[in-house]
DNA sequence: AGTACGCCCTGGCCGC
DNA sequence: TGCGGCCAGGGCGTAC
């Protein structure tokens, strides 16, 4: 499940591929991957012979800004994939690749998606960021510790405020659970209830787990894959996420596991208050 | 405004 | 070996 630092993995692995690039031609063969603006062809027809001016990341979004203020945005959803093919080489498109584009004469980016969860569509590049109703980037310098704990003052649990995309960008179920047991903060809080301090450590713990995330390239517990086709790395450092019924790292209570918002949640009894 | 829940979708896994 | 049933879950829509 691609979080923010498994974004970042395949848009750092993806800039020097594409930026710079004419697109040539552009192939959708699921009609589902772009429902919120209009049909394949009407798409395809967009974006063939515009050149890439920047890769960026918003939250879980990979926005290929395209010549003529064109924002090609894509999100992964669950099993979505961007998947690079030097030409001649690398990946085979399958029966789960719905989307080619074709970078002539340097390679082809394919989009492939198991669950179809994901999904691509096109923005007037200034319209990028009122369109994407999403909060603040944790990773950003200027996001201070005072600025989320005003965040924190709602009476939903700190897990579930977490995952919310308007409030912060990126965070799914993985990192939610990895920060807060680093902040040493039980999921089933009322984000009301976090004191300063807490809040702080909150935010020193998410930006840590987030860059430990990006160094060891993502966490692929099922389908996760670099632009290269490569799980990531970390996995192995998960602290809770899937560790239900083992020992915590710190104390050796076993970690348990809860649902939360439909969401699996893990956490230490011992450790997290 | 919050919360709860169903839906989308498929592969993997379990039990028989 | 085969098959039915259940589960995972990000985001969105709907109901309360």
């Amino acid at each position: 499940m691609p979080e923010l630092p498994e974004v970042e993995v395949i848009r750092q692995d993806l800039l020097s591929r594409v930026v710079g690039r004419t697109l040539e031609s552009a192939k959708l063969t699921e009609p589902r991957l772009t429902r919120r603006c209009g049909t394949p062809a009407s798409v395809e027809a967009v974006l063939a012979g515009r050149t890439v001016r920047a890769l960026r990341r918003r939250g879980k979004f990979l926005l290929f800004d395209l010549t003529g203020d064109v924002t090609l945005v894509v999100r992964l959803g669950m099993t979505g994939q961007l998947r690079w093919a030097e030409n001649g080489g690398g990946f085979r498109p399958d029966a789960h690749t719905h989307l080619q584009l074709v970078f002539a004469p340097h390679g082809v980016l394919y989009y492939r998606d198991i669950r179809k969860f994901g999904e691509v569509f096109l923005l007037p590049t200034g319209d990028v960021g009122q369109t994407l109703r999403i909060g603040r980037e944790p990773l950003d310098p200027a996001l201070r510790p005072r600025d989320l704990f005003r965040l924190c003052r709602a009476t939903a649990r700190i897990k579930s405020l977490l995952l919310d995309q308007t409030v912060l960008a990126g965070i799914g179920n993985i990192y939610a659970d990895e920060a807060l047991f680093r902040a040493g903060i039980r999921p089933t809080r009322r984000a009301r209830t976090l004191t300063r301090a807490e809040a702080a450590r909150l935010l020193r713990a998410l930006r840590a787990v987030l860059r430990a995330g990006i160094r060891h390239r993502g966490s692929s517990i099922s389908d996760y894959r670099d632009a290269s086709g490569s799980p990531g790395r970390f996995t192995r450092f998960h602290r809770v996420y899937h560790r239900h019924g083992e020992p915590c790292r710190i104390c050796g209570t076993p970690i348990r596991r809860i649902q939360l918002s439909q969401r699996s949640t893990h956490f230490c009894p011992t450790c997290q208050h």
